[in-house]
DNA sequence: CAGAATACTAAACATACGTTCAGTATCGAG
DNA sequence: CTCGATACTGAACGTATGTTTAGTATTCTG
C-alpha cells in the first residue's frame, strides 16, 4: 500500500507536466514522505488502477485509497474520471517520448523491434507497460496518436537500418513498419496469455534478459529466415495479390498521414 | 435495434449449446420472428454489448433491451452477468471450434496463418471478432483455453506444412507457433489501430479479401523472406541466445515441447 | 383439464459510483 | 498579520447498476 519508502529519490524529472508547484511538503504528516506531488501521486495511483482494472472497472474511491487522499481530491484536481484518464494516457505518451529520446540519444543501443523497449520500467514508478496494454485497445485519443509516433518512428528508424544493409529492403515501409509494430504492441496487450504459453512476461522488466528467450528466439527467427518457403510465399502471394500482379510497387503508398 | 426480419432462416445450428427447447413460439407476438431461442437471442445481444463497450462497461439493461427482454429475464436465465458472460464466452469459443472443423473438413482451404480465419463473420450474427478483441484482454478462462487450442492448432499445423515443404524448419515449433499466433490475434485486437493506419479493418469480414491488401502485403513479404539481414539476425542471436550458439540453420531442433 | 414448472415483467432494493458541497487547514502575497 | 486562493476532507446527493421479489402469463406433464 505505502509506496517505497525511499531509494529513488532525484530520479526522474524531466517531464513533470502540471502536477503542481511544490512536492507537497508532507502537509499532513500522515504517511511516510514521497517527492511527488500530490496530484502526481493520484495520477501514478490511477495508472495503476486502471492497468490493474480497466478504465471502466477502476473507480474513483480506489484510486484515491491508493494514493491516500479522498475521492474528492481527486475530482478537485482532474475535473472528472475521464480527465483523470485524460492525464494519464497523455502522462504515459509523454513518458515513453521521453524515454525513447534519452533512448536514442545513449549509444546506439537496441530500439530493436521492440517499440516499448523503452519503457520496460524499473519496479519502482507505475506500471506503464500494463497501463498501455489495457488502454490500446480502449481507444483513446491520446493512445492512437502515441501508436502513430510509434509507428512513424518505426518506418524512419527501419529506412535508416536498410540503408545501412541490416534490414532487407521492403516493397511497403510504411506498412511493414506498422505491422511489425503492431504485432509488438499486439504481444504486450497479450502479455496474459504470452505468459501462460511460454513463461515470458513482457509487461515486467526483466532482471535478465535472458528469460525473454522463449519469445525472442522464435522472434528472431521469424524475422531472420521468415517462415514460408519460396514457393508457399509465392502462392500466398499469387493469391492475394491477384495472380499476375507481378508487383509493380515499390514506392510509399501514402494512404495515410 | 429490431434483428434481421428474416432471411438466415435455417442457417446455423449445429453447437447450440443448451439455450432452451423450442425457438419460443413467438410468446407475446411482440417482435418479428426469430429463429433464435429467447435465451440465444439474450447472449447474442450479450456479445454485441460487450463487444462494443467491453464487458465492465456494458450494463444488462442495455442487453435486454437490445434482446428485447427485461433485465430480470437475463438474470432468470444466466444467473448474473457473470454468468452471462461466462456463456458468451463459452459460445463464442463453440463456435469458432466449430466453424474452424468445418473449414479444415472442407477443401483445403487455407487457414494459413490467421487462427481466426474460420469467424470472418457475415453480417448476420453477433460480432464475434470484436467480442474475442475485447475478451482477450480481460483474461477469462474460457478464453484463455481457446487461445490454447488455436495454439495447439498451429503446432500441429505447422508440423503438417512443415513436413510438406511448405514451411521453413524451426527450432522453436511451440514458440513459433505461439508467436504467430499471437501476433495475429494481437493485430486484431489492435484492429482500430490497424483500421487507422492501414485502412484495414481485420473485425469485419471483407466483401472482397482484396481490401485487406494494405495488410497481408507487409504480413507476407514479412513472412516470406523476413526482415533482418543475415548477418544482422547473427548480431541478435549472438547478444540474446549467447555469443557462441551457432545456429545450424536447417536442422529441427526441440528445445521446447 | 389440473397443477406444477417455466418464462417473463414491472417494480423495488441495495449498493456502488461519479460528482457536489460545505467547511477546514495551509499557503503565498501584500 | 490579513486576506484570498488553493489543497483537502467527510458527508451528502443523485443516479446507474446488479439483483431480488411478487406476480402474471404460458407451456409441459399426466
Amino acid at each position: 500500500m505505502t509506496p517505497h519508502p525511499d531509494g529513488g529519490r532525484a530520479a526522474r524529472r524531466t517531464h513533470e507536466a502540471d502536477v503542481g508547484p511544490c512536492p507537497s511538503a508532507d502537509r499532513t504528516g500522515a504517511r511516510p514522505h514521497d517527492d511527488r506531488t500530490t496530484k502526481a501521486r493520484i495520477r501514478d495511483a490511477a495508472i495503476a488502477c486502471f492497468a490493474q482494472d480497466g478504465v471502466a472497472g477502476a473507480n474513483l474511491r480506489a484510486i484515491a485509497a491508493e494514493a491516500g487522499v479522498s475521492a474528492g481530491l481527486v475530482i478537485h484536481h482532474f475535473g472528472s474520471k475521464d480527465g483523470l484518464r485524460a492525464a494519464c494516457d497523455e502522462h504515459v505518451a509523454a513518458v515513453i517520448r521521453e524515454r525513447k529520446r534519452e533512448a536514442a540519444a545513449g549509444a546506439g543501443a537496441d530500439p530493436g523491434f521492440d517499440p516499448l523497449a523503452a519503457i520496460r520500467e524499473g519496479s519502482t514508478g507505475p506500471p506503464l507497460t500494463r497501463y498501455l496494454a489495457r488502454t490500446l485497445t480502449e481507444g483513446s485519443p491520446q493512445v492512437a496518436a502515441l501508436v502513430d509516433e510509434l509507428v512513424a518512428d518505426a518506418v524512419a528508424y527501419q529506412a535508416e537500418m536498410e540503408k545501412a544493409g541490416l534490414l532487407r529492403p521492403t516493397k511497403y515501409p510504411q506498412g511493414r513498419a506498422a505491422v511489425l509494430t503492431l504485432w509488438s504492441l499486439g504481444a504486450v496487450v497479450l502479455h496474459d496469455h504470452l505468459k501462460r504459453l511460454l513463461g515470458v512476461d513482457l509487461s515486467a522488466q526483466p532482471a535478465d534478459p535472458a528469460v525473454l528467450l522463449p519469445y525472442i528466439g522464435p522472434v528472431l527467427e521469424i524475422l531472420g529466415k521468415g517462415v514460408l518457403t519460396k514457393k508457399t510465399a509465392r502462392g500466398y502471394e499469387a493469391a492475394f495479390l491477384g495472380a499476375g500482379e507481378q508487383e509493380s510497387e515499390d514506392g510509399e503508398r501514402s494512404d495515410r498521414t
